[in-house]
Parts: C-alpha cells; sequence; structure tokens
DNA sequence: GCGGTGATTTGACAGTCATCAAATCAGGAA
DNA sequence: TTCCTGATTTGATGACTGTCAAATCACCGC
C-alpha cells in the first residue's frame, strides 16, 4: 500500500511521463503518436508507459494495428487523495488498527500498543511471542500474499517502521512469516507451523 | 506553474523523503532526531530537507540549539488538487484562456486558435508577428518573472506545448522575449525594444 | 508461407542523485 | 577567547534511469 504510493509518485515524477500523462488526459493515444507528439524513440515512450503501468496510471488495449493506451483517471484521484490524508496517515497510524479494522485479540493488541509510538515500532520485542505478534504485524502492513519483493522493496517498507531492517528481516525469515530464495522475498503461500 | 508540480512530485518521490514526510507529519522535528529515526548520516536528511524545502513541502525555523523542520499541509493539498485536477488540465487549455481569464485582442485570439490544437502548438509560424503572438503567449505560460530557469528547465516546459523546443528558444531570445546569460534564462526585467 | 507495420526488447551511454565521511560553519556556554 | 553541539557544506562513489539505435517480436494482409 504505503510502497505503491512510492511507485506511482516515481512514476509521476518524469517530465515526459507527466506530458505522457497529458496527453493521454486529453483522448488514449497509440505509441507512435505519444512518440511524435514527444519527440522521443518508441522504445524510450513504450518504457515509460511500462513504468506508468505499474503504478496503475495507464492501460493498454490491443486496437490493431496499434495499441491503444488510456489514462485511469480512478488511479490518479487515488494518488490526489493518499497525499491529501497523508497527514492524517500518522495519527490514524497511532490507533494501530487491525487488517480490516475489526478489533485484534487482547494480547496483540496490549503488546502493539506497548512496542509502537507515534506509529513507529520503538524497539524489537525480546520476547518470542510478543517479538511474533509485531512482525506478523508489519508483515501485513508491508506485504501483500502473491508477490515478489526485491530486498530493496523489504527494507523500505519495514524501514517506514524502524530503523533497525536487517534485524526485522531476519526475524521474519527465521519465524517463517517470509520466505526467501534466491535473494527475493515473498510471503509463503499456505504456512502452518507443523510440529514434527 | 507546472514546473512547479514537476518538482513537487520528484521531491515526494524517494522513500527517504516519503519518510521523513511520515515524521513531520506527526510532529515537527530537528535533523539529528530525524537522521536516527531514519538511520541517516545527518547530511544527508539536509540534502533531502533542501529538496523538499525547495518544493514548498517542508518549512524550517531556528529552536535553539536545534532546527525545527516542520510540514507544510498546504503545499500538500495543493499537490493533491492538481493531481485531481490533472484530467482537466488538457481540456481547458485547449480553451487557450488568456493569462488572467481577460478576453484576448481579437488578433492574437485568433492567431492562437488557428495554431493551437488540443493544447498544443501545431506548427510555429512563419510569420513574424503571428510568431510573435505564440513566442509570447508561450514565455507566460511556462516563465515568470524575478526567476532564473536553466536551459533545462526552459526546454521541459516549452515542451509541454511543442516538440522542436530549440526552435522556440532561440526564437525567444532573439525576439528580446527572453534573455541568456551564461546558460541562464530569464525574463527581461523591462523589456522595452528602443531602436537606435 | 512472405512483407510490412507498429510494438517491444536489448545493450550501451550519460546524466542524475542518494549516500557517506569528513570538513566547515554558527551560536551558546564556560 | 576557546570548547561544544548541532547544522550545513563538500567531494567522492555507486546505483539508478532516461534516452537512443538497433534487433526482435506480433500480427495482419497478400
Amino acid at each position: 500500500m504505503d510502497h505503491d504510493l512510492l511507485v506511482t509518485l516515481k512514476a509521476l515524477s518524469d517530465a515526459s511521463r507527466l506530458r505522457i500523462v497529458g496527453l493521454l488526459a486529453a483522448r488514449p493515444a497509440a505509441v507512435e503518436e505519444l512518440a511524435e507528439n514527444l519527440a522521443l524513440a518508441p522504445g524510450t515512450v513504450v518504457h515509460h508507459l511500462k513504468r506508468l503501468s505499474a503504478a496503475g496510471l495507464v492501460e493498454s488495449r490491443p486496437r490493431r494495428p496499434y495499441v491503444e493506451y488510456a489514462l485511469k483517471v480512478d488511479r490518479l484521484h487515488q494518488v490526489g487523495r493518499m497525499l491529501d490524508q497523508m497527514e492524517r496517515g500518522s495519527e490514524q497510524e497511532a490507533h494501530l488498527p487491525g487488517p480490516s479494522g475489526e478489533p485484534l485479540p487482547a494480547f496483540e493488541a496490549k503488546v502493539l500498543r506497548s512496542f509502537f509510538e507515534g506509529g513507529r515500532l520503538v524497539s524489537i520485542p525480546a520476547h518470542e511471542k510478543k517479538r511474533l505478534v509485531v512482525l506478523e504485524y508489519l508483515r501485513d502492513r508491508c506485504f501483500s500474499e502473491d508477490q515478489v519483493y526485491a530486498e530493496k522493496q523489504v527494507n523500505e517498507c519495514l524501514a517506514l517502521y524502524h530503523a533497525d531492517v536487517a534485524s526485522l528481516r531476519r526475524y521474519m525469515v527465521d519465524a517463517g512469516l517470509m520466505t526467501r530464495n534466491a535473494g527475493k522475498y515473498r510471503r509463503p503461500t499456505l504456512s502452518v507451523p507443523m510440529p514434527g
């Protein structure tokens, strides 16, 4: 979620891409059309469109013999709203809501309240049971299922909550909350820790 | 205006700076405080704060013995609104409104209508009188007085309207609409072209 | 099947920039 | 004045990325 915002802002923070968004705001267009308007090579335009697409700002559809790229205005509005609410973000995080607002079990709520302050993790719990609560909470806030994360991305989101991202990463992997394969991280498909 | 949006988006499109914004959203803070939370060197934090400041997102105030940096929420909201309205941007430009909405003299209005299409300059007028109308219009939309622009910035804004930015730049300078000094561009302070 | 057109991918290059360590500055206290 | 603390500047380095030209792909009509 937070990570997506970053991706989207990065996508919008380039002159050429902003111009593309401006052009697509008027009407959908093909790659070559954009390339001509922007005085850029088609390959470059494709590169930009891919970034905008990864940010959910643009969608493509075959329109033989062209490919029609169109702006997804909803996403733009979403980003606008996110920025508007960013100032509230930290206050809300101070409430430490559960994944979908439902109340947390008492123990977990207590642990989270005592280890978080102003939306940030003040220290990593030494007791394994408490640590697990914190780690699981962070994992849910940072990573979605069925997505692969580079170590850099993992660090980026964890850093939102605590400076020592290396420890958090290691603990998560050790606890089986995240799996690491060839430098890539992901949530385990079905992690029911079975003893024996 | 458009240029400021780019600067601001660039400022927001970095993980560290987003985290800074998040921290400052909770409460104002000093450089070292931020540096510790982010696990970054103080110098690096200052660098980021300078960028955020240039984007108008942050302001600083001496708070001996510290320097207090605070978020300017208004600016954040402004950006959010700009993104919301970006989709309307091109439509509005299609109307080619004057600098502050007042009606343009008939001749200028006619020239602009015939040389612009969908908010873009379709070709540079060959006739000097018409060209001047177009150039002046573009200058007003791109550059404010009392500000110095690098050539790159000049190109960025002009490119929003026409691919051949080099010609536009040259014509503007030749016509005295912009002055160039040591690679830097600016609007002439008082440009009353006096013959002789 | 074969060309042709438009889209995409690839490899290389250049410019930008985040980051750090270390040097420097600024102002209060001793 | 001379320290001390915190902020800022500087220079260097490494990573990222926007850009292009050229190669490749995908699909259509012949």
